[in-house]
DNA sequence: ACATAATCGAACATTAAAGAACATTTGTGC
DNA sequence: GCACAAATGTTCTTTAATGTTCGATTATGT
């Protein structure tokens, strides 16, 4: 696989191909990566001294070989990567909801992300989730039991769907459901993937209450499967961002509304 | 694509069209955004700025790639990173036993995963495994279908069991299994964690065929707990490092053993 | 239509990346 | 242990990308 055709990069591109290489093969040399990537020894030795320095490597004489960590990863692409702000304040509410003890379910989504994020200090949590994002954000506290439900695994997109997930889920009974959805109106809650969809109301259904959170822009908008009305949620967080007009109909839908503003609830 | 007819658009339409395309190419550069676009490169880079301050993405020298935050990392270290090249011949092995269309279920171990990742190209096949790993090298072929079972997710270590994993896999039947251990002798295979070798048991039970993809220098020794006797296991794929001693026993103990060296089996 | 702010381009200063030459260290065979 | 070769580190230089500032242009709101 020597590719002749020296095709552009910049060196971050070239490091992150490094360690690719690494993980693949195991060990790399220097002088095969140079003539690889079509550059000079000194090029790769400083790569590997950056790597190193990373901690991703450990170098030798004459290359590098691979250092105690490895990852797998699933790389996957936030759409809405816009209102990050308010989602953080969004999670925190969330999370000051859960106690420690709990056992919780989460759903997949970047705002559940965030409120998975925000759980790192709550103890002995129990949590559910279909989300790999979401198990890869606690699996690393050790004082918290993350149990993954099965299921198939949607390319591009970091999560488990269909009826395994849906069965596995009913095996459980748990305190609190925290919730996304892509869109909502007054006439309930909808997501684009029908798959996801049955999850999300497995998830209501094995739940003693559930937590919707969502940012603003997501209200009075539509998406292609309805998958909850909103007699099933028992607290929304949102932004205050909110219009007039979506206010009037969401503090009639929902028992507790919480709307947060830069962090703290109001 | 060099769209010569290069449409008037707002700044934030070219952003978004920046994202688009970091998503599907996974990097952008400065000078090609630009030419693209019909802009400067300073307006690139200011764009690349102010996508990079709402962590929608990472600057590099030149361009710009997948911010680290939309990426599920399961980190865990690799143990033996020594025989790789046996590794992978013993991979090749494994994986030129599998045809397409066939339903198998893939152990956890780095064995394992080196046969996950030489399975890219076979077509149609149904996957059923409990490690994050494989299934974190597999999600990306979209010709595959990779189904994850549940489980409680371990820290340190990118893989399931627990009863839930169990249960999961006996739903199922796929037409091979293809099985990993961290220690070899006469009576049989071993493994260090208990729900772990519940989980291989499971996979034996539910395979119509069962192949073993091990290193020698597992041979003769033992490790805390026996999850199988050798009749259960229809293939052994080991590299020819195998001592005399070794070679007699295991040519008794299993129905098929293949012997492979620096990438070819004999 | 007018004021205002956002956006963009151009010239110049700054900084990072990569190569080259030479000094130094490391590894290996005798 | 010594010598030789290969690999590595150091320093300097060149090139290219980046940042800064200012002025011109284009949206946007009242």
């Amino acid at each position: 696989m020597k590719n002749g055709t020296h095709k552009k990069q910049t060196a971050t591109t070239r490091r992150s191909a490094i360690l690719e290489r690494l993980s693949s093969e195991g060990e790399v040399f220097v002088l095969e990566l140079a003539t690889e990537f079509d550059v000079t020894p000194m090029t790769i030795r400083r790569d590997l001294e950056a790597l190193e320095g990373q901690n991703a490597l450990t170098r030798t004489h004459g290359g590098a070989i691979f250092s105690k960590q490895s990852v797998a990863e699933f790389a996957f692409l936030e759409r809405n990567r816009t209102s990050i702000a308010e989602k953080r304040a969004i999670a925190r509410a969330a999370a000051a909801m859960v106690a420690p003890g709990m056992r919780i379910v989460i759903d997949t989504g970047t705002t559940t992300l965030e409120v998975a994020r925000a759980l790192g200090n709550v103890d002995g949590l129990q949590v559910l989730t279909s989300s790999l994002a979401v198990a890869s954000a606690l699996h690393t506290f050790p004082q918290m039991e993350v149990v993954l439900l099965g299921g198939n695994v949607r390319s591009n997109s970091p999560d488990l769907s269909g009826s395994l997930t849906e069965d596995n889920l009913r095996k459980f009974r748990v305190d609190l459901a925290i919730l996304g959805a892509d869109a909502l109106d007054e006439r309930g809650l909808y997501t684009t993937d029908l798959g996801i969809a049955r999850v999300s109301e497995a998830m209501i259904d094995v739940a003693e209450e559930t937590v919707l959170v969502s940012d603003s822009r997501k209200l009075s908008r539509t998406s292609f499967v309805k998958f909850a009305d909103w007699h099933a949620i028992d607290h929304i967080i949102v932004d205050n961002g909110v219009a007039a007009a979506d206010r009037s109909w969401l503090d009639d839908c929902v028992k507790h509304v919480h709307y947060v503003s830069g962090g703290k609830a109001c």
